[in-house]
RNA sequence: CGGGGUGUAGCGUAGCCCGGUUAUCGCGCCUGCUUUGGGAGCAGGAGGUCGCAGGUUCGAAUCCUGCCACCCCGACCA
C-alpha cells in the first residue's frame, strides 16, 4: 500500500488507498499534493467532462480559455475575495534560471525579479472580470454566459487524494447578468444542472441548499451547494454556485448601458465542479471488490472476456465476440473486447471487478455450441446465462437497471444516516454513534455555528432549499429558528 | 508552522534495541515447460547508492550529529 495517501479515517482509508493504487485511478506525484492521474481515472474525469459540458452548451453556455496567471493587483481588487484566498496562493516571482557562477548548479536570476508577481489562479474571477469590462458595453452583450475547463492551484496545508489536491482540474462558469433575478436565476439553475448529473449520471443523491455566511464563497452574496454524503458517514461538497451580486463588476467596473440609457453595473454568478467528483463516485460507490462504477458514466459499460485454450477456439470465440461487440455498439453501448493474450481470465475478471466496469461477459468454446454468453453484473456480483440472439437488448435494459439500483442503494444509505434531533445532546450524541447527516435547528448566527463546529466537530453543510420549514428553537441556544439545517462532519 | 512517526529492489517488508561473511521474505518482473470458464503450477533468472551528508569504529542498514522527504494529528479548504 502506498504510504503517500493522505486518508483520514483509518477503516476508511484502507480500502480506498488498497483501490485507488490496484485499480490504477492515480498516483500521488509527491510535490506538494499535486496527483498524477493515471489514464483510467482520466477516462472517469472525461466521462464527467463530456456530459456536463453537454449541459452547459444546451443551456446556453459557451467555452473559453484565461490565463494562468493572474498580477497581483487584480488579485487586491475585491477585498473579500482576496481574503478568501490570499493564504494558499502560488506566487511566480521571477521568469528565468542561470547557472550559478560556482557551478552549484542553477538558480534563481535575480535581475529577472518580475515588477509586478504573478498569482497562479486559485480560481479565475478577477482575470475573467478584468476581460469582462472590455467585452461588455450595453445590455445587447447580456448576458454573458462562459465557461472554462482548466486546471487551478490553491496552496493547501493538507491534502488528499482526488478530494483537496494542490493542483486539480475543474471547471468554471462565470456569467453577467442585466438584472438581479437572471444571475440569481442562473446561479439556482447552474445548482440544478449539477444535482441533476450527480443524480442521474454519477448515481449520488444530493441536498440542494444555500450556505451559511461563514461558509459563502469569498466574494459571493449567496452560494448554492449540492451536499453528498458518503459510506463512511462524513459530507462532501459535491458542487457550488454563487450569486455574486454586483461585486466583482464594481470592483473591475463592468458596465452596461440599458436599454433606457443608464450606465447600470452587471450582475453575477460563477460555478463549478472539480476533479473532486471522481473522489465522490468513489467514495458513494466502491465496495471491497473495488470500484463500482454507474453505467451513465463508466468509460467501458461492457467489457467481452474471451474463454479459449487453442489458437482455433481463440480465432472462433473472437469472431463472435467482436460481431457481439459491433452489436452492441450499434445500440450505443460503450464496450470493450479485451483479447489480450497475455493476461487469462481469472486475471481480467478480477481487473474490470477492480475497476467498476457494470457488466462483463465471458464468451468460451462451450457459449459457442449453445449460442449463449455470461453475463456478470458489478453491482450485485451476480451472473447469468443469456441467450445470444437477445442480449444487446436485455442489456440495453440492464444498464438502466444498473443505473437506478446504484442510485437507490446511495440513497437508501443516506437516509439511514440522515437524523433529525430536537435537543443538543441527541445531536453530538447522534454524530458521536453513528455520523452522517443530522438536521437540527439553528439561532442563524455565526457564533453558534462557530461554537458547534468547536465543540463537534460538524459544520452546516447547507440550509437545504427542500419545503420541510417547520419553525422551532436553536438547539444550543434557544434562540427561535425558521427550519432544520443540515450538519455533519465534512472532507 | 506546532506535536508525533517512518525512510531497506517497482510495491509491501525482516534485520536496527545488543555493529561482524554475499542484506531477509512475499508480490510483481524476465526465460522455459505445463496451464487458460474466478487473480495458475513447477524450475531457473534479473533487480539494492539500506533517504542524503558527515562522524565514531578494524568494520555501520544497525550507534551519534545535521539535513531532506514522506505519513498521521491540528490550524486552512472545491
Amino acid at each position: 500500500m502506498a504510504k503517500n495517501l493522505t486518508t483520514r479515517s483509518e477503516d476508511y482509508s484502507k480500502w480506498y488507498n488498497e483501490l485507488v493504487i490496484k485499480a490504477d485511478l492515480a498516483e500521488n506525484s509527491g510535490v506538494r499534493g499535486c496527483m498524477v492521474i493515471k489514464p483510467y481515472g482520466f477516462a472517469i474525469w472525461e466521462r464527467i467532462q463530456a456530459e456536463l459540458d453537454r449541459m452547459f452548451k444546451e443551456t446556453g453556455h459557451q467555452n473559453a480559455y484565461f490565463p494562468l496567471f493572474i498580477p497581483k493587483s487584480y488579485f487586491s481588487k475585491e477585498a473579500s475575495h482576496v481574503d478568501g484566498f490570499a493564504k494558499e496562493c502560488a506566487v511566480v516571482t521571477h521568469y528565468r534560471l542561470r547557472n550559478a557562477e560556482d557551478g552549484s548548479g542553477i538558480e534563481v536570476d535575480p535581475d529577472a525579479k518580475l515588477e509586478e508577481e504573478l498569482i497562479v489562479r486559485p480560481t479565475s474571477e478577477t482575470i475573467i472580470w478584468d476581460t469582462y469590462r472590455k467585452w461588455i458595453q450595453s445590455y445587447r452583450d447580456l448576458p454573458l454566459l462562459i465557461n472554462q475547463w482548466a486546471n487551478v492551484v490553491r496552496w493547501e496545508m493538507r491534502t488528499r487524494l482526488f478530494l483537496r489536491t494542490a493542483e486539480f482540474l475543474w471547471q468554471e462558469g462565470h456569467t453577467a447578468h442585466a438584472t438581479k433575478n437572471e444571475a440569481i436565476a442562473e446561479a439556482e439553475q447552474m445548482m440544478n444542472i449539477y444535482a441533476e448529473f450527480a443524480e442521474n449520471y454519477m448515481a449520488v443523491p444530493v441536498i440542494k441548499g444555500t450556505k451559511t455566511e461563514s461558509e459563502r464563497f469569498a466574494g459571493a452574496l449567496e452560494t448554492y451547494c449540492i451536499e453528498a454524503l458518503m459510506q463512511d458517514g462524513k459530507a462532501l461538497q459535491a458542487g457550488t454556485s454563487h450569486f455574486l451580486g454586483q461585486n466583482f463588476a464594481k470592483a473591475f467596473d463592468v458596465k452596461f448601458a440599458t436599454k433606457e440609457g443608464n450606465q447600470e453595473y452587471v450582475w453575477a454568478t460563477s460555478w463549478g465542479v472539480s476533479t473532486r467528483l471522481v473522489g465522490a463516485l468513489i467514495m458513494t460507490h466502491s465496495d471491497d471488490n473495488g470500484l463500482v462504477l454507474p453505467p451513465n458514466l463508466a468509460p467501458d459499460q461492457v467489457v467481452i472476456v474471451p474463454i479459449y485454450r487453442s489458437d482455433e477456439q481463440f480465432e472462433a470465440v473472437s469472431e463472435v465476440a467482436t460481431k457481439l461487440m459491433k452489436e452492441l455498439r450499434g445500440k450505443g453501448l460503450r464496450v470493450k473486447f479485451d483479447n489480450r493474450d497475455t493476461h487469462k481470465p481469472g486475471w481480467k475478471f478480477n481487473e474490470y471487478e477492480l475497476k467498476g466496469v457494470p457488466v462483463r461477459i465471458a464468451i468460451g468454446p462451450k457459449d459457442i455450441e449453445n449460442r449463449t454468453v455470461e453475463v456478470a453484473r458489478r453491482d450485485t456480483l451476480t451472473k447469468e446465462i443469456l441467450s445470444m440472439d437477445t442480449v444487446a437488448a436485455q442489456l440495453v435494459q440492464l444498464m438502466e437497471e444498473i443505473q437506478t439500483n446504484l442510485y437507490k442503494k446511495a440513497f437508501d444509505h443516506r437516509a439511514s444516516h440522515t437524523t433529525s434531533v430536537s435537543n443538543y445532546a441527541e445531536f453530538k450524541e447522534v454524530l458521536e454513534s453513528k455520523g452522517g447527516f443530522v438536521l437540527a435547528h439553528w439561532d442563524g448566527t455565526t457564533e453558534t455555528e462557530e461554537q458547534i463546529k468547536n465543540e463537534t466537530k460538524a459544520t452546516i453543510r447547507c440550509i437545504p432549499l427542500d419545503d420541510d420549514t417547520e419553525a422551532g428553537t436553536c438547539m444550543v441556544t434557544g434562540k427561535p429558528s425558521k427550519r432544520k439545517v443540515l450538519f455533519a462532519k465534512a472532507y
